[in-house]
DNA sequence: ATCCCGAGGG
DNA sequence: CCCTCTGGAT
């Protein structure tokens, strides 16, 4: 229960929270599991404003899973027309809410393994429900998450090394030949980040992996935990005031 | 051109 | 491991 945190890691968290003060939640006003679920489907390889704009009339048209299961398919697909990748999410969320009806008694499962039976649904998406509206903490791992914890090193080979020594003995591994997989990396967040702050962790690290922490050309210099990230230092990208300065 | 809070299939 | 699915924003 009672959770030491390193102070890297604590000076990680509260610099990200300087930078992004306000915490908004993306889909914030969408509380109920369902919602929660069928937009997070929708959002793969979309933007959140795409979402933003058909889920209205998506979820005024079916405002349940027993609405949207009796949907076709046609009906679906020009209401999300815009979204990326739209003919396989009208495939998916209207079998999620047959699923749901069919075998769920009608409510969206709490589990992360009843979840991801559901068609559209995986671990990624089922951890944003998990802990958006089911309270359990879960780090849900894309691209950005991905990125910019492996880049600071919030998510180390050598962790991910000591962790499977300590879960399989036998599987003599060192940390040079351990790849991070988002699942290695989903596990040491949660394990290093205290589970209250797990859901604005999880906000802070997106957000920042969209803004500053980008793929391409990553803006180190206005970055404030750039004096201690691995990735900074390596690339020489740590601004010249700060090199060298004690984490602040 | 490149990217967007991925998932499923080969 | 790879590939495909997709429209819209920049």
């Amino acid at each position: 229960m009672k959770m030491r945190v390193p102070p890297a890691i604590d000076h990680i968290l509260k610099s990200l929270a300087r930078l992004y003060p306000r915490g908004e939640r993306p889909w914030a006003h969408r509380s109920d599991p369902f919602r929660t679920l069928i937009a997070t489907i929708l959002s793969a390889q979309t933007t959140d404003a795409q979402v933003d704009v058909v889920t209205p009339t998506l979820f005024r048209r079916y405002p349940s899973s027993a609405a949207l299961a009796k949907a076709r398919f046609a009906d679906v697909e020009r209401i999300i027309k815009s979204v990326g990748l739209y003919k396989a999410k009208a495939r998916n969320i209207v079998a999620t809410a047959a699923m749901i009806e069919k075998d769920f008694n009608g409510k969206v499962p709490a589990s992360r393994e009843e979840m991801t039976r559901l068609p559209g649904v995986g671990r990624k998406t089922a951890n944003v429900v998990l802990i958006k509206s089911f309270g359990v903490p879960a780090m849900p791992v894309d691209t950005h998450v991905f990125r910019v914890a492996t880049r600071i090193g919030l998510a180390t080979p050598q962790a991910a090394s000591n962790a499977r020594k300590a879960s399989n003995a036998r599987k003599a591994s060192n940390a040079s030949n351990v790849q991070l997989t988002p699942l290695l990396v989903e596990e040491q967040l949660e394990k290093i980040i205290p589970r209250r702050r797990l859901g604005a962790a999880h906000f802070w690290l997106i957000h920042h992996g969209r803004t500053l922490c980008t793929a391409r050309s990553p803006k180190c210099p206005q970055c404030p935990i750039a004096p201690y990230c691995k990735y900074a230092l390596k690339h020489h990208v740590v601004p010249q005031k700060t090199r060298g300065s004690r984490i602040v």
